[in-house]
DNA sequence: CATGAATGAGCTTTCATTCAT
DNA sequence: TATGAATGAAAGCTCATTCAT
């Protein structure tokens, strides 16, 4: 929401013309995904965007801020990607379909986003971290278990396991798909893995995932 | 062995006293797990170690490759572990419990390698991740791609799955395990799903991982 | 030529008030003059040019791009003043007057540029050393060498010599004459021949040397 | 003589084997020359003597001093040399011939040390340099005025130059010739004015500079 | 005496951040 | 508001010198 982001960036940021506010975020999250958070340079944000150091810092308190501000923006927007999967009433296993669909085609489309998140679970403890941790897990972690609890009482789901574990393995599952198709070290393993380019593997993904999960789950 | 990471460091580095080569090592891979890379100082590392920043050049080229000889040294622990159980002729499941075992064992006794681990799996391409990456992840790879293979013509586990695929989703489960373990972000998400600190959910990990596997392979 | 130096320096460096870079200059022409490339610190320059260390390297790449720049700009100053006399139609012995007047004066006036040229003769190989004494050199070379020669065809000089040479052995007199007066060593060396200071002895200089140089080039 | 230079190393110099001292010595000139003092490490200069840093310092109080010695060495053998021709009392043109080749000879020979000569000309004041130059162009000035006022009065030279400034004049024709040879930018600059490669150059250089010094002195 | 590991001051260079224009 | 020059702390690294063995 805006008021949670209210202290990451200054008023100004808001009174920008929306294409000089996307352009801006789109180099930051470029840098901040291609090189890390050290070796990110503010000077080469303001260069690629066509704007003076000065500005950045008119725009946002600090370099870590704009980071946070990044990262928040990106995993708002893959939050809203599932948050729309969720409600649907459909068989759970056309569901976990779609979700795996979506999350490859988000990875694909937004492999800055991923990597950003990815780069995420690696920093040092910041002020900043865990609340990011909470907010973003804690969603996804909740439509899942809810999703598997409510399976269990339909008997789609054996009553056996535990959801919220399950809905933890589940999204272990989920996370390191996503990491497979946008970082470059988890598509370098896939491929040792599978022998397959990650790229051309979309079938096969969703074919052995969706295999698994079922088994796992003894989908009915 | 010896002979692969015998350009890593310089001869005077073998000739410590074992007492300070250890201190060092620890320091500094303690150092580099919790701040990363670029924000770990060599200046820190010879001040914690009681050394000058002198002698740590004069025991490593430079800073990248006293990284690179940390790493190595922690991977080759964790894959010298995991070869141990190889060879083992026993039941699948019993494997699979002894290796999960094993890892959380590993992961709560020297976290900083699975920190360093992780953190590596973000840094953008350097001359000897590549071989890194493709070295590590081989080696688990091809044992568990075989112990799948193998057991589809036991017959202990389904036959319609492509061993790779799975053996590729096996070790991501057992990847995030290590992280949940050891990695600050992990851990927190572990607790935002499981509402259990993961220090004290071994058996709760152990049980239901082993369920979900079990399962997930049809294992007889 | 400005376009020859022009990547020598940055952009910002031009803007300075002339005032600034003035003084950047001169502080910095003094510390390489006095002692010599490597014995010269950057952090020194600032201080006494009363900047950053940051400025500088905001106006230069890098210490030897400064280096070059300095030294480029005393050999230019050098080139012009040796350029001015160079096309006059006088009596031999009367331009050979002016010559060695003027590098007498240029040498009192600038020492710092003759310390860096004579620190320069001794410099390792750098990528822009050799083609700086292909430049400077080669002007002075090609003055002389035809002076030398139209002289012979008008008979104020002997033509039994080989103008190059005696190009060669003039420039090694008026270079000699101008270490004399801004170098240390050449300038004890003097006092040790001569008994006389450097500083006093503009007559004997020009009425010894003249003489010298008439003989030995045979005027009339 | 030994007790000048007594200071310069320790007792413990003298009693090292010949062939061992002459080693550290060689090297060391090698190293200078080449390098300049600044960037030649006494750690090469050990592990090219086939000796430990320690011993160096065993031998010579610093770097400094050892600079000095193996300038001063240099030095001397460059007097003797000269001296060797100074009691000859043959024809002053004759006797000129014979120190240029042989200036020419040593500088061929053993380039180091000029190229180490050269370099001291360059560096900034130290305690050693003012006594240094005091010795060693003292000795050719005495030489070389000397000569000239002699043959001043058997009426060689003619009356009308001063001695001594003359000497100076001359001793920087020697004194380039001998850079010219062994020191590249000297070389360099020998090519340029010429079209020459100084190494094939003898005969040229001899005969034109005999050609000047003759006309210059009007020898008889 | 010889060794070479240890030291730490000092160097060049980078970059987040500030602030006068 | 926008700019980008200025700052200076802090980093990686080198090397003359010392000293325990």
């Amino acid at each position: 929401m805006a008021t949670e982001n209210s202290q990451l960036y200054k008023a100004t940021f808001e009174n920008l013309p929306e294409e000089k506010r996307k352009r801006i975020l789109r180099v930051a999250t470029e840098e901040f995904a291609d090189n890390g958070f050290e070796n990110t340079s503010i000077l080469q944000i303001a260069k690629k965007s066509g704007i003076s150091v000065g500005s950045i810092y008119k725009y946002f308190e600090n370099k870590e801020l704009l980071f946070t501000y990044i990262v928040r923006e990106g995993l708002s927007t893959l939050e809203q990607t599932l948050l729309e999967l969720a409600p649907s009433e459909e068989d759970i296993l056309i569901k976990a379909e779609k979700i795996i669909r979506t999350l490859l085609a988000f990875s694909k489309e937004k492999p800055e986003f991923i990597k950003l998140y990815c780069s995420l679970t690696t920093r040092g403890n910041s002020e900043f971290l865990d609340g990011l941790s909470q907010r973003i897990e804690a969603v996804a972690a909740s439509i899942y278990t809810q999703t598997i609890a409510i399976a269990q009482e339909t008997g789609e789901v054996r009553k056996d396991v535990n959801p919220a574990f399950f809905a933890y393995l589940l999204d272990n599952v989920f996370m390191m798909l996503q990491f497979s198709v946008a970082c470059p070290y988890y598509k370098e393993r896939f491929y040792i893995y599978t022998g397959n380019q990650v790229e051309n593997s979309d079938e096969l993904i969703v074919e052995q995932t969706l295999l698994f999960l079922k088994a796992a789950f003894n989908f009915k």
